[in-house]
DNA sequence: TTGAAAGCGCTAACAG
DNA sequence: CTGTTAGCGCTTTCAA
C-alpha cells in the first residue's frame, strides 16, 4: 500500500506534480510524468478513493433502498442499476429496508453519513413527515416504481392504467367473475400496489362488473378462495407474480387446476415465470429500464442537470397459458 | 449539513470536547455533554463516515464480487450477506464480474481503491498470477463456494461429495442410465462446477456405472439429447438448478414428460423452486450460511483473529417429483 | 475536564 | 513546468 506522498518522496519531487502526473492533469513534462507513472506502476500504486472523495465533495457513489430482495423484481431492479452505474463510474452501495419504515430511515441516514452522491429509493414510507425528512438529508434522491409525492421525482409505469388493461384482457377472453387478489403489508403502504387496488375498482366501475377483492398479508394462509365456490368462470387477477405464484400453488394444493377450472394473471413479469407450468399471463413491468433510467436520471440531478419530475414508462400485457 | 467543527464553533468549545461528546467517550463534563449532544440533535448532524474513514484507516465496508446476479443463488447469498453484514455493523459494496475474469480484476481493484475492509469473492480467475494479486492487493479476503486455493480461505461445501450422494439417489431409484449435464463458460473455469463433474466420474468409477456427460455453455441450445435415444431408463443430474430448470423447459418444449419418460435432478435449491413443478430433486445448498458464515469469518481475518482456512458446510440431498 | 495541534491521503490554488 | 500551502471532516495525541 503506497500513497501519493510515498511516490513523490520516492522521486524527490513535490505531491503537486506527482499529482499531475496520476490524474493525467496538464502543467507536467512529459518526462517527469512518464518517470512518476514508472514509479507509481511499480510501486503498485491504487489511489485511496476514501481520500479523493473527502476533499472532492463526492463519492461516486450510489445508494440503493429496496423494500425486500427476497421478491425477484429487486434483484433485477438491482442488476440494471449496478450495471447502469458502474458504466457511469459510479458504485454503489445497497441496503435492505426489510418493509420496515425505521429501517428504511436508518437506511437513508446511513447513505446519507457515507455521503453517497444519491439515493434510489423504492419506498415503503409515505406521508409529510417522510417529506420533511427526505427533504433534510439534502441529498438527490429518485423514488422508482412507488410513487412518493410530486416533490420527489419518481420512474415507475402507470400502475393504475396496467391494472385496467389486464381486466380488459381477461373479460375479453370471457370470464364472467374476476377476483382481484391484493397485498397487503402488516403496517404499511405501498403506492404501486395502492395504485393497482385502484385501478382495478375504476376498471371494474367503468367496466360494469362486479369484481371481487382479496387483500390479505399472506395468500398462502388464505384458505377460504370464496371466489371459487360460484359456478362463474373465474379468474383472478394478483397484485404481482409473486403473490400469483404461491397461488397458483396454493390452487395446485386444493387439486385446482389451472387455466381449466380457474384462470390467473400476475404482474411484472419477473424472469423466474421462465420457469414455471402453466406461463402465467401478466403484465410486463420494464424493470430493466426503470434502473437504466433511475441512474441516469439521479446522475442528472446530482450534477444539477433539470429532468423530468416524473417519468412514466411503457407496460405491456403479456398473455400466458393460465388464462385461456 | 453540519460538520462538528460547526458545532464545535457554535458551542464556542473545542473540535475535541465535541468529538468526546459525539462518540460517548470519557474525559467529559455531563453538561457540557448534554448541552453539546442538544445542539447536534437541533442541527441534524450526522457524522461524516468518510472522513471517519480516512482517519481511522477502515470504512467498514465488505465489498462483494459475484459473477452473475440473474442466478438466483447468487442474489440469495447477496440478501444473507447485507443481512449479517449489517447486523456486524459493516455496509456493502456489491459488483458484478459478468463471468469475466478481466471485469472481475477490475471489480476487486476498485473496491481496494474503495479502502474496503474485507472481500467476499465468487471467482472466476484462478492460477498464480490470480493468486499473486490476491496476495498484493493486501486486503482480507475470503473465498465462498468457489474454491480458489489452500492459501484463500474457503466457505462451501464438498461439492464432489454431494454429487456422488445424487447419483445414488438416482441409482436407488432404479435408473439404468444417468447424464451429467454440465455448464461451461465460454473462456473460465469454475471450481465448483469443475468439482461436480469430478465427482460425478468418480462415483460413476465407484459405482461401476457407466454415466453420460453432457457440457455445454447454453443447454437451451443444444438439441441433439442423446442420452434420450437409448430405451433405458434415464435421469439427467444436472450441475446446478438453473440449468435443471432450462433443461425441464427443452424438455416440455419437446414433448417429453418429466418424470414419466426421464427423470432430473438439479443443484443448489435455489429458492424459486418452491414454484416448479414437477417439483426439483436437487442438493440442498446452505447458501443463506454460507453467507452469514463467510462475513463472520471475514470480520474475524480483518480483526486479525485466526480463522479455519477451510469451512465444509453440510449439504443434504432433495428429493422431489422430478425423480420418480 | 478541556484545548491545541498534527495528521489520515488527496486536491486545488497560487506563487515561483 | 514545479513547489508550497491550505484544507476536506474527523480523531488522537499531548499539554494545560
Amino acid at each position: 500500500v503506497i500513497t501519493s506522498k510515498e511516490i513523490a518522496e520516492i522521486c524527490k519531487i513535490s505531491r503537486g506534480t506527482v499529482d499531475r502526473a496520476l490524474n493525467n492533469r496538464p502543467g507536467i513534462n512529459a518526462k517527469t510524468k512518464e518517470y512518476i507513472l514508472k514509479v507509481a506502476e511499480e510501486m503498485g500504486y491504487k489511489p485511496n478513493l476514501v481520500a479523493q472523495s473527502l476533499v472532492k465533495g463526492r463519492t461516486m457513489t450510489i445508494g440503493v433502498v429496496v423494500l425486500d430482495l427476497n421478491n425477484r423484481f429487486f434483484s433485477q431492479l438491482l442488476i440494471s442499476i449496478e450495471r447502469k452505474a458502474k458504466e457511469s463510474n459510479y458504485f454503489v452501495y445497497f441496503t435492505v429496508a426489510n418493509s420496515d419504515s425505521e429501517e428504511e430511515i436508518n437506511c437513508i441516514n446511513h447513505l446519507v453519513s457515507r455521503q453517497v452522491d444519491g439515493i434510489i429509493l423504492y419506498s415503503v414510507n409515505q406521508g409529510k413527515d417522510f417529506l420533511n425528512f427526505l427533504d433534510k438529508i439534502n441529498t438527490p434522491l429518485i423514488s422508482v416504481c412507488n410513487y412518493i409525492s410530486d416533490d420527489v421525482p419518481f420512474i415507475g409505469i402507470d400502475d393504475q392504467q396496467a391494472i385496467k388493461e389486464a381486466c380488459k384482457t381477461i373479460l375479453d377472453k370471457g370470464y364472467t367473475s374476476i377476483v382481484y387478489v391484493g397485498l397487503a403489508l402488516k403496517q404499511h403502504h405501498i403506492t404501486a400496489l395502492e395504485d393497482r387496488l385502484m385501478g382495478f375498482r375504476k376498471a371494474m366501475q367503468e367496466m360494469k362488473f362486479h369484481g371481487e377483492i382479496m387483500v390479505s398479508t399472506d395468500i398462502t394462509k388464505e384458505t377460504d378462495l370464496s371466489g371459487l365456490l360460484t359456478n362463474k368462470k373465474t379468474a383472478f387477477l394478483c397484485c404481482n407474480d409473486e403473490v400469483a405464484l404461491k397461488l397458483l400453488n396454493v390452487l395446485n394444493h386444493k387439486g385446482i387446476q389451472v387455466p381449466q377450472e380457474v384462470g390467473i394473471m400476475g404482474f411484472d413479469e419477473i424472469d423466474v415465470l421462465d420457469f414455471v407450468r402453466p406461463q402465467l399471463a401478466t403484465v410486463n413491468y420494464p424493470i430493466e429500464e426503470v434502473g437504466r433510467q433511475a441512474v441516469d436520471t439521479l446522475i442528472k440531478i446530482i450534477s444539477k442537470e433539470d429532468v423530468p419530475q416524473k417519468l412514466i414508462l411503457d407496460h405491456k400485457v403479456v398473455n400466458g397459458e393460465s388464462l385461456q
